[in-house]
DNA sequence: TTCATATTTGTCAAATATGTCAAGTATGAA
DNA sequence: TTCATACTTGACATATTTGACAAATATGAA
């Protein structure tokens, strides 16, 4: 199991979350709507592009608007292997 | 899926770590010896008391630490259906 | 008890995540 | 083309994580 840099960890959760919005048809701004607590597209933006290293509880947050299990957006394991 | 308190997420991912880590027969202080980057006890212990919102990359460190997937350490999905 | 090890907690400074707003870019429809 | 929608990016203020160190608190062994 080899160490991936933290640039390389933020860009495959962005794309996890990005990939699992489309899938289910959402926008950003779909996702800011289902979120309790406030959080905002920017936000998010930056996440999916990786520009940001988000709290668990943030990412938490966004796999229930996504209604997927966080362990879902948080899976880099399989990526870190190739 | 009903959504958990941060408070709660933080517990569950905490309890997660600290689980994982005795399971292994891991110290606080081994674990900081495994990890390649900075990171101390002080923070390894706010994050398994549930004391503080880490950051994925920070989670991420632990788990390759802990030689487990990040995603085992999210793993809050069944807890929050209880 | 003493001693060693492990963990927790407090404080501090530095770095950074987040929310907010504005502006810019991209895409597609009409 | 214009227009609307969606996304990105920059700047700023605020809040909080993180790393560092010290001190306090378990915990168990001898």
């Amino acid at each position: 199991m080899s160490s991936m840099k933290r640039s390389e960890v933020l860009k495959i959760i962005g794309q996890n979350i990005k990939r699992i919005r489309l899938e289910k048809g959402f926008t950003q701004v779909d996702l800011v709507g289902k979120i309790e607590t406030r959080i905002d597209t920017t936000n998010i933006s930056r996440i999916e592009k990786g520009r940001t290293n988000a709290t668990i509880h943030t990412l938490y947050k966004i796999s229930q608007a996504l209604e997927v299990p966080l362990s879902e957006i948080c899976d880099v394991y399989f990526s870190e292997r190739v």
